[in-house]
DNA sequence: GTAGGGATACTG
DNA sequence: CAGTATCCCTAC
């Protein structure tokens, strides 16, 4: 391919007024097409209000623990369940971009991860369309996404992780991811 | 539509 | 700093 549209500098067109700082201290050699993934949405995002959804009920509650430290995704001013895109993504769309719509999300709460788990073991491994539309109606989470996490739950699970970043499971939802791994192995 | 690979950001 | 998690792109 070519090249990435270089990201342009004149990313003010949120006046919300909290700018996100670039963080090119040395990591990121390239500009990322969208606006900074790491920068997450800025408390002036769109606040998930309760759209009457049980899907936006949970994702405040269940936060992201860093270190033993309660992040609730408000805090982070982040949104697992986002119902129309921000300001932020709008910016992208324009450049003709498509990435925004669902970058309002981070980690997955321990909620969507057992709502994910529990959709495999009804559906099985493949279906991540059929799963999106019957879990995920108006989640961000796409099918790729629920692969993705899939994906990155058997490796969690399955191989020897020294690190291991992730929310509180439940035992039984452990459990039953290594089952479904161990039933429907890599293909 | 699904599977796999790659790049980037975040956590410990 | 190394490893992990998430997201985007490409191929089947």
């Amino acid at each position: 391919m070519p090249e990435k549209e270089k990201a342009p500098a004149t990313t003010t067109l949120n006046g919300g007024g909290e700018e996100e700082e670039m963080r090119e201290g040395g990591g990121a050699m390239y500009p990322p097409p969208c606006h900074q993934r790491s920068k997450r949405l800025a408390a002036t995002a769109t606040p998930p209000e309760e759209g009457g959804c049980d899907l936006l009920d949970y994702i405040p509650k269940s936060g992201w623990r860093h270190g033993g430290r309660l992040r609730s995704a408000r805090e982070r001013g982040t949104w697992s369940i986002n119902i129309e895109p921000c300001s932020r993504d709008l910016r992208s769309a324009s450049e003709g971009q498509k990435h925004g719509s669902t970058r309002n999300n981070d980690h997955w709460t321990s909620e969507e991860v057992k709502e994910l788990v529990d959709g495999v073991s009804v559906y099985g491994v493949g279906p991540w369309t059929k799963l999106k539309n019957e879990r995920f109606p108006i989640s961000v989470r796409t099918a790729v996404h629920l692969k993705d996490k899939w994906r990155n739950l058997v490796k969690a699970f399955t191989g020897n992780v020294k690190r291991r970043i992730t929310p509180r499971l439940d035992k039984d939802c452990v459990e039953k991811i290594k089952r479904l791994a161990a039933d429907y192995p890599r293909k």
